[in-house]
DNA sequence: CATGAATGAGATTTCATTCAT
DNA sequence: AATGAATGAAATCTCATTCAT
């Protein structure tokens, strides 16, 4: 798991501390927009409001710089998920909860899908590192619900990657290209689906929608 | 509906069609292993066999030959997915048949999943549109299916991106990640998820398995 | 003396011939509009409404149809002024005839000035040898006006080129930089100036004007 | 008067400024010797003794030193002109004088025709400026001229390009072809015919030679 | 005679990285 | 710490010319 930053520069003052963020956020912006080979150092420094030559004094190449990005951006959405449903019980609420939190990261990361899917070119431990880790989270979860009995015994790590890939899918077709949440109605048909593919017990108030499969037509 | 590689030169002989066709088949591997940026047209050329300005007799730049690989690409998977469920009729065998054939295509085709990535860098309309047509054909299956009460109704494109984004998933960990395709208990469990979600009025013998989230693994 | 173009294909049949000067009229508006660097062998071809190899058919080399053409341009406009000054008795007249030849020329052959400048690049010979060539027959004719003793005695070629001097800028700033002849008043003052700097008996009609020079204000 | 050369980078250091002016003085004599066709990069650049990307530090473009050459060697020329008339009453030693420094700007810059010429093809408002503003000035002198009635009222912007075509021509034949300052009687005569054709209030001791179409050479 | 495919040298331009201040 | 000049390898693309049919 070898830090490919790990060889930057690390600042010794106040300053330069400032100065290696305002690269990492210039950089989030720039590797978003043009995509990594399209950005260039100058590129980035200039977005920081520094000179060219400072940019290796707190990274050692282009690519530490993205993939320092990379694992900053998977950490940072991998916090805001597990905060997102920490305190949360019923599985579905669960779910809800986690694509909620991951749609409105991706509003907030837009450039996350494209520096995300531009990682795989860079260096391909990075972004399956990215995938890899967000799956294991989220096969613990449901891992722990399955054992709970509140939804069904399904490989966890399938289940992961489908409901993963239905939620990626979700947020590129309506955050990435409309710009805007996905509409109430397709949230909820989402949720039927997911609902009902993993089994659950839908407690409560879900339950009258938890019938509809049957509906004929 | 501009075709980007429309004023790339037409051959007018037989022998310039083979060389046309030499370039768009060492295009497909050379962009596949190295991505659109890091590849040249060198690298191109050399793997077909041919000098480098030969190239540019067929395509007017390294985008073009990309674009009409991408759109090729995209067209021949959705000709292969049509033909695999053109006679079906059950819903379930329509989706299986469907995964197993995508997930066939991407064995044949590695270079699929990253050579559609890298579309969003070279050209946003290009990756945008092999989604977007494939949903679209997906999307009418569902819409049917749900108007012969085959699935329940729910927003059609809405399931299309959804199931599209967990059989993306699928063939991206299994395929892509470890060569081949997805052992059979994760196909069952992925269908049993995809059943269920789609209320599916489950003929014959999958009746009794959509009541049976007991599963062992 | 070589001419560039001796090694030239000669046509054999009367096709070829036609060819052959579908090449040459083609290039002298390629080389015309784009320059001689910029203008292209298929330009030239697509232009002519040829294949691009059939051009090597009739000329060894893109100098080689350009030397032509400008040895061609420089011929035909030296007949050109012979023509217009043939049976013109009275110098000034004959320089009246010269120049008016010389605008009409120019106007018919827009591209004469860029091609004979490019000439420069291409073989310094060819375009010193365009400017002799016009400057020993205008050096001609002087001497002998100067022997009957039209004009006054001065150096004929310094003569020759000064006035040749004065009529390609005339031509460059009307001609070719407006698109129309000079405007009579700009004929009239320009002629006033050649004929008593050549120190002509002005002739009959000419008289009233010549004795202008005293104008005060 | 969009400056062409507008978005070259500004050295920011004297080093800066020292390699820039290396880069320009490189090129009036690549692009002179050469031509700007024939003149590449990599010439200018070992010329100036810098590796090749430095070039791009200073100029956007091969397109961007030329003009900026052009523009500097008009500007350098006007500059050249109007000091050596400065203090001149007398139109005819104003003329000259006005000659003389002109053609000894050419033999100091030799490559002056040659990079005047090429600019058409670059860009042809260069070469268009470079003439109208050379003319403009010309022009301003002759008609103060003419109001005073040093020499007879003539269309002054006619007369400006007339003279300037004498004097283009004589250093195209002396100093460009022969490498040297015509000869005396050459200048002589030409200045027998500029003076008359003015309708020169010939002062003093040229009176009398205006009269006498009669010299031998 | 004519065609059009094929070649490959060469030109411009970009850019990650290093150096000197 | 910070700057900005300098480097030079590499990439895309053009085009005169040759070849095969």
């Amino acid at each position: 798991m070898a830090n490919p930053a790990a060889d930057a520069h690390e600042p010794a003052t106040a300053r330069g501390h400032r100065t290696r963020q305002k690269v990492l956020d210039a950089a989030e912006v720039v590797f978003g927009t043009r995509g990594y080979e399209a950005a260039s150092i100058v590129d980035i420094t200039r977005a920081a409001g520094i000179a060219q030559g400072t940019f290796y004094l707190y990274f050692p190449s282009k690519k530490a710089v993205f993939a320092e990005l990379v694992g900053e951006l998977g950490a940072k959405l991998r916090r805001t998920l597990a905060a997102a449903v920490a305190d949360l019980d019923d599985r579905l609420t669960v779910e809800r909860a986690g694509l909620h939190a991951f749609l409105g990261f991706v509003r907030e990361h837009r450039n996350l899908y494209r520096i995300i899917r531009q990682a795989e070119f860079v260096d391909e431990a990075l972004y399956r590192d990215y995938y890899s880790k967000l799956a294991e989270g989220y096969r613990v979860g449901l891992a722990r619900a399955m054992t709970e009995g509140q939804i069904r015994k399904l490989d966890p790590e399938a289940v992961a990657f489908a409901l993963m890939g239905i939620f990626d899918f979700l947020g590129m077709r309506w955050v990435l290209w409309e710009g805007k949440l996905p509409p109430q109605h397709v949230l909820d048909d989402v949720f039927a689906l997911v609902r009902d593919g993993l089994g659950l017990q839908s407690s409560t108030f879900n339950a009258r929608a938890s019938n509809a499969p049957k509906r004929s037509r």
